[in-house]
DNA sequence: CCCCCAACCAAGCAATTGCTTGGTACTGTA
DNA sequence: TACAGTACCAAGCAATTGCTTGGTTGGGGG
């Protein structure tokens, strides 16, 4: 359905309807919205596409594919949980930098997008991540590398939610690097935001 | 416009409404819905609200108004930073638990609304929360009680994402309190969940 | 008994929405 | 020259949307 090569043009208009997905939301972004955008008429678009849900799930779902593919060579290396931990959070970071209006889309529309059968995938997706952290975590915990007194998953959820919400406020190329983000959130994270012996 | 006491049916619908704008989004949430879900018809609305954007305006208002007021009462205690950053990350986890379809619709809809003017009140109260919380970060860092290689805009961002985003999972009365989620997350944030001397 | 008024209904209008249909311009290939 | 395929236009339809209008109901105060 969504496969092969993708033609120039398919993918423009798509690159297009990401951004304004992103910016006022899948509902409230209409089809003459994106045409007008792409410099065409709306029908124009369904040359092209089927129909606008179609469009979000070819975004999101190339997206997420992408995106679990690194999770996955992270995961399958060869050293601790503390450094893979590392490793997924500078990843996600890096993700929010290349693909902002993807993951701002996910973000804000996940829930939304849910209530269809066909964008189930996306909750399969959820487990997987979620998977990957609590197994992270609790690796974690039992090496000794991470506090024995932490709640997991209240863990995996604050994570979670500071490193995608950071789409929200984080603009590549201006102010912060990615890279810099990743490296503070990581301090506080690990390191907490006290002086030690406080 | 607003003021003074509320009879009872306005209150009635504007929690039914609330609940909705929250689960499914304003502008994906139509007044036939609410309607519904209150057993009139939709029309019957109008007697009572201006507008659907009325309905918004004074759900937020309102509660910005109640929040608000109860951070000036930490600020205005006499006790150190680090313990008014205590006390309002404790605070914003309660408004969450009291307020939670409040929160959700200012956490999902405030970009959107913010394209309106008449919701240009929503902007200073975001510039007044940023104000609250440099002002702390910063006495704490000067203070000693915080470390001095934080970049406190960056750290205020993770704090007030982490605490609000909360809204999308926690639900009153299931699993943790509110208050467990606070002590979770300021051991987390104040101390880090590396074991210390890693 | 009358009147008032809050709360609601019944019906519908104008605008906006996603999407369809039938046709046209242009480009490359044989 | 004929043909095919891509990318688009022009026009409009059916459904949904927020909101309006004029009228009805039922209970409480005088």
């Amino acid at each position: 359905m969504t496969a092969e090569a993708a033609p120039t043009r398919r993918t423009e208009l798509l690159a297009i309807a990401a951004q304004l997905f992103a910016d006022k939301g899948f509902k409230n972004t209409t089809v003459r919205d994106i045409a007008e955008a792409a410099g065409i008429l709306s029908g124009s678009l369904y040359h092209h596409f089927d129909s606008k849900e179609s469009m979000v799930d070819e975004i999101l779902s190339t997206f997420q594919e992408q995106l679990f593919a690194s999770y996955d060579a992270v995961l399958a290396s060869d050293v601790d949980a503390r450094t893979k931990i590392e490793q997924c959070v500078r990843l996600s970071f890096a993700a929010i930098d290349e693909h902002p209006h993807e993951v701002a889309i996910f973000q804000n529309e996940a829930a939304y997008l849910l209530t269809f059968d066909r964008f189930g995938y996306l909750a399969d997706r959820n487990a997987q991540s979620r998977n990957l952290w609590m197994t992270l975590l609790t690796e974690g915990v039992s090496s000794g590398a991470l506090r024995g007194d932490l709640d997991v998953t209240l863990t995996y959820r604050f994570i979670r939610d500071t490193v995608w919400v950071a789409v929200r406020w984080y603009r590549p190329g201006a102010g912060h690097s990615h890279e810099a983000i990743a490296d503070q959130y990581l301090t506080i994270l690990l390191d907490g935001i006290a002086t030690t012996g406080g």
